[in-house]
DNA sequence: GCGCCCATGTAACTAGTTACATGATTCA
DNA sequence: TGAATCATGTAACTAGTTACATGGGCGC
């Protein structure tokens, strides 16, 4: 079975929101929820000209002062219930690749102080993400319309994963640290 | 920058822990590292070729009693150097693209019980996942040779993930269930 | 003989990324 | 005038999945 790309859900998810440009809603995933979503102009462009074509979207030429013009797209009845029908079904099983666990999995062939770094550089990464989030979590409560409650739960994912990162790679630099 | 693919470091990682041929290195993935890491065929045995061409493997091939022959992989001095050299350069970073929180973030558009089964069911995946893992760690100590604390470190991290999910399911089946 | 697991491989496909091209407006 | 941001798009690419084809050996 072809699973459709998820792209297109997306972008009809942030259309259910406001009518928007790609650029707008582009600049949106990275600003907002880039910790659990991706886009790219490559597959945006592309997706939205096809909301278009199936009647999931219209497109008009929208003109603001001080700027380009841009293509803002409404979502339709039709794309609303297309989204409605998406969101209600099970998720696909998602295969998980993550290199550094890959990497970690083979570090016996490593020194312990190359082996450490790795650890030391996600638990970096998952500091930082963890002080972002505390930003976000204000930028929704200021911003958000109507039901925050769902963006507040997936913010907690992310607070909680970063969390639970940071505990791991210091309990595995700790064991390190012990070994002969 | 193109990144190369990492199958080809998950392929002589494995290698490198013993000769194999390419269908016992999919079992090995799909029975012990599928928490993590994922391959199929169509990417495999294309990888195999690849590794032998540039002298990172050499192929042997291999009757056993009782079943097809089969091409044994052995990995070469300038295998080890290369994997060696990837194990050590810091992670690229990655994308991450969860349909799950795609769908929780905009399923404000559903009713509380469809979107509570969405998280119901992410319960339950990281329940039974919390259970095979139980029996992953056994088999480790029985079986694994050598160096045995890298693999309870990344056997450590999967634990602690579905821990972490469970906690916030619940969490926020509770929420859910608090709302108006 | 049939179904199952072993074993290898490829072709066609879907998905996603990167690099590039274009052009408007704003501000220093 | 040059750099930065706004805005749209495509072509070429890398990565990964699925479906299919093939054939050996085993047990019923």
């Amino acid at each position: 079975m072809p699973r459709t790309s998820a792209t297109k859900y997306a972008l009809l998810g942030l259309l259910s929101c406001s009518p928007s440009s790609g650029y707008a809603m582009k600049k949106f995933i990275d600003e907002s929820i880039r910790y659990f979503w991706t886009e790219n102009y490559g597959n945006i462009y592309p997706a939205l000209s096809a909301l278009e074509r199936e009647g999931l979207a219209v497109k008009q030429r929208a003109q603001t002062s001080g700027r380009p013009d841009s293509n803002v797209f409404t979502i339709t009845a039709k794309g609303e219930k297309e989204l409605d029908k998406w969101l209600a079904e099970p998720c696909l099983p998602q295969l998980v690749r993550s290199e550094l666990l890959l990497k970690l999995f083979f570090a016996g062939r490593l020194s312990r102080g190359k082996a450490a770094a790795l650890l030391k550089a996600e638990l970096a990464k998952h500091k930082e993400l963890l002080e972002r989030y505390k930003k976000t979590g204000a930028c929704i409560s200021e911003h958000g319309r109507g039901d925050k409650a769902y963006w507040l739960l997936t913010l907690d994912y992310g607070r909680r994963h970063s969390a639970m990162v940071c505990k791991w790679c210091e309990h595995s630099l700790s064991i390190l640290e012990k070994k002969s």
